[in-house]
DNA sequence: TTGTATGCGTTATCAA
DNA sequence: TTGATAACGCATACAA
């Protein structure tokens, strides 16, 4: 009965790295040793010049620590739950990428859990692949049945606040971007400053003439765009003279479509503004903006939200409100990683930006400016 | 010195879960009873009775497996490096997510590495974040060095081919994603029909009457866009009397603006179609042929690739070939699967689909449909 | 059929 | 300062 290491029966070893006993032994100390060093606890437990051996075997030997073994050993996984609303999406997608690059920099990973219900896929199929087979049907597990899923914590957009409930997040620390602060489920919030963005919008139409102005609201229920909704009530409420309608809107350019055509045949005088709430509806509310014949911005000043790669795509470029998405996501992460460590959290709220571009100018001219070019 | 439980010193247990033993005691069996009966491998080793009593436990006590301790045993990770050129790009988050569910479905984990060379930011800005802070500086770590990165295999975009030579991807099994078969580091390597989609471009624009093509290429080097490029220019010579220049062009809006315009005001007479490697090359290019106060399609046709959100959002909508995002990622998963089964992989290539919309027309009629209109 | 023992690689404690 | 040693939870070989 020797000491002999051997791989475990059954399985060979997925890949033969050195452990932290094979860098003791080419150091010559002990495997405790090494992991002191490494964890840069060694402050008066071993001596500086074993120290620098320690570190120079375990460059030697290309060592990296086994993460499963520390995770078991620890308790904590350093895996961190990103729970979007789908993550086909660009402004997601860029969230995920500042909360990975923070996550990264402090030794933790993320996954990413694209929430089943998906809000607005906004593309083609809503809700099938191109194959025609359901979108991930019991395919995409709870995410705690997963594979990556021991988690230390949860980051959710409140997009994708539904899922949340469902999947029982323990009680694992839970930051919630952009949503309501006063959500019990919440550990910590992350926030953009929607509401002074969507005054500032408004501020802008406004200043340039408008006061028949239609809101292109999102008919998703979540806290943003109720603060959108609300936001842009108060502010106009507080301009004499204004008449704000409202027009909900499914996310997508062809639902924006529609929506815009209605608010715009609609009874009444036509708007002069379509103030949308994301970018992609008010690509579509551009599109039916033209079918009716009327241009943009001349006849009609159409606005987004988000400051997508598609505010710049289109003709004419987009007025929007830029959010700092992936900014966005390192408040998250490193909110996050506050409460994991204890420390007193910051709640920031994220300002916003407006992004004055074509597509907005003066209402046309005229004492009602209103009698309606030929139609379609 | 008795056999009480006791957490790890130092450190809390994240989350008190149940273990496995927790569930034998509660069902009455061994521990490695409960191991056999949830991994299914308890044919002729546990009476029924029992089984079915783990099981009760289990799911009682809301049982679920260590993933550390599971990886630690079996020295895999259930754990897929994707490596994309960036993940901003609404393509490669469609090849994630369906990645992500042909993993979750055998148990696996994704875990992303956006290329930190990414490949054409594809907005505003190129090479920092808004806060001015250089993009993933020494940030994005190697991800073998990163939290989630115990790694069973890699998935690659071949966009993003460099990186993965500079991550020293051990010998790791590797899925190329549309890239040279005949690259020695892949394992396996899954395609799109490209060529048939640039063919089927041409084909498309040739039928319509084009005779004068210019095709915007994406000026980066990768196997995907020198296929488009080698097909573009072998169905074109098979076309008695076509003229095909070539543009080159960086990855994004902006810079498609600016190729397109070279390619319509240099010398020689005017193209008629602009063919462009990506939807996001095309919308800049429309964007340029109506500065030129030209009409797209009726002046010039221009056409996409990829299908993106983007596709739908101009006006008018782009002529494209569609490529299956979500079913290339599952491809890949797939092979990534077989290999790790040792099952032979089967190297398939996914078809795509050109998709004709309104950005495409018969080019202008006249003799040499050349007579400049009033540029400005 | 069942139970018991072992080791995966780490970190942390304790005795030397 | 250092070096043994134990334990994290699981899967498996082996003895009963």
């Amino acid at each position: 009965m020797t000491s002999q290491k051997a791989t475990p029966p059954g399985h060979p070893p997925a890949t033969a790295r050195a452990t932290s006993r094979d860098v003791a032994r080419a150091a010559g100390v002990s495997q405790a040793a090494v992991s002191l060093v490494l964890g840069d606890k060694w402050r008066g437990r071993v001596s500086p010049g074993k120290a620098e051996a320690v570190r120079a075997a375990a460059r030697e030997l290309g060592y990296r620590p086994n993460l499963a073994a520390r995770s078991l050993r620890m308790g904590r996984t350093r895996t961190v739950l990103l729970v979007v609303p789908a993550l086909t999406t660009e402004f997601f997608a860029r969230v995920y990428t500042g909360a990975a690059r923070i996550a990264a920099d402090h030794g933790f990973g993320v996954v990413l859990y694209p929430s089943p219900e998906g809000i607005g896929p906004s593309h083609p199929s809503p809700a099938t692949t191109p194959g025609g087979r359901p979108l991930r049907a019991p395919s995409v597990p709870d995410p705690f049945d997963s594979a990556a899923a021991t988690l230390d914590g949860v980051i959710a957009s409140s997009m994708a606040a539904e899922a949340l409930t469902a999947l029982r997040a323990a009680d694992l620390p839970l930051v919630m971007l952009d949503s309501d602060p006063d959500d019990a489920r919440a550990t910590a919030t992350v926030n953009l400053d929607i509401a002074s963005g969507a005054r500032q919008l408004t501020g802008h139409l406004t200043a340039l003439g408008h006061r028949r102005i239609t809101h292109l609201a999102a008919d998703v229920r979540s806290w943003t765009f109720e603060v959108r909704a609300r936001a842009v009530t108060e502010a106009l409420d507080a301009v004499p003279g204004t008449l704000l309608r409202r027009q909900p809107a499914a996310l997508g350019v062809d639902a924006g479509l529609q929506a815009a055509h209605a608010a715009l045949t609609g009874p009444g005088p036509r708007p002069t503004a379509l103030l949308c709430d994301d970018d992609i509806i008010a690509a579509g509310a551009c599109k039916a903006v033209r079918r009716l014949g009327l241009r943009v911005p001349e006849d009609v000043s159409v606005t987004g939200f988000d400051d997508l790669a598609l505010a710049l795509a289109v003709e004419p470029e987009l007025t929007t409100v830029r959010l700092p998405a992936e900014e966005f996501g390192e408040a998250g992460m490193r909110a996050l990683l506050a409460v994991l460590d204890g420390r007193p959290t910051q709640e920031p709220t994220l300002p916003v930006e407006l992004v004055t571009r074509g597509s907005t100018a003066p209402p046309p001219a005229g004492p009602d400016n209103g009698a309606r070019p030929g139609g379609q």
